[in-house]
DNA sequence: TTGACGCATGTCGAATTTGACATAGACTAC
DNA sequence: GTAGTCTATGTCAAATTCGACATGCGTCAA
């Protein structure tokens, strides 16, 4: 299972770029995924309760569906800030992002 | 003050891109903004507590203090993102994020 | 089947963010 | 004074992230 979730991190695009334990990620690097994670989560959840779809709010906010996409999957190649900028088009606010932070 | 604030914003690097109304920013574009600079804080106390200079801890995972400086001053040029590494980097914990932002 | 709809994934040039560097200000201590 | 330390600010080429587009997959209804 440790290969497992590995693998799954490669095939999101990151580099598990730790020193020599070819198996672990450091605490921060979990950290840091753990928290994209739970924020495409939350995108995802919120865009579902307002019963919108992912060309709807990509347009909203001049983004593209395909951007939506990738940040609720936490893709590597969204940025943390666009992550949050989706929650907050999406009305979320400073404490609905602590609670989705902290779980 | 509503211009003093405006002014600061600029001055920080902000186009304060808003519809028409000269002097507000967005619900979300206030939130975003807030969001950072509550980051920069805590990224400054968090350094100032582990008793670390801007370099040293700049250095400890490779980037300058020029930037770290920004980073505290939640200067425009810095993204969310590099806030949020440089406090995993302090060792702080994702509840330790949702209290910076929840305030 | 065919078509439409919603979402996923890969690629690209353009835009933004990065670390690095130079330099300056503020504050000590000598 | 001036030398040392810490932080702020501006600039740049390189790296990353962006929106856009194409395309594929699954599902549902006609």
């Amino acid at each position: 299972m440790k290969q497992d979730k590995r693998n799954r991190l490669e095939k999101a695009g990151w580099r598990v770029g730790n020193a020599d334990e070819l198996l672990g990620l450091s605490p921060e690097e979990a950290e840091y995924i753990d928290l994209r994670i739970r924020l495409g989560e939350a995108v995802r959840q919120l865009r579902k309760k307002k019963e919108l779809t992912q060309v709807e709010l990509a347009a909203r906010m001049g983004s593209s569906q395909s951007r939506m996409a990738k940040a609720e999957a936490a893709d590597s190649s969204v940025s943390l800030d666009l992550l949050v900028r989706y929650l907050l088009a999406l009305g979320a606010t400073r404490q609905d992002l602590a609670r989705a932070i902290a779980g």
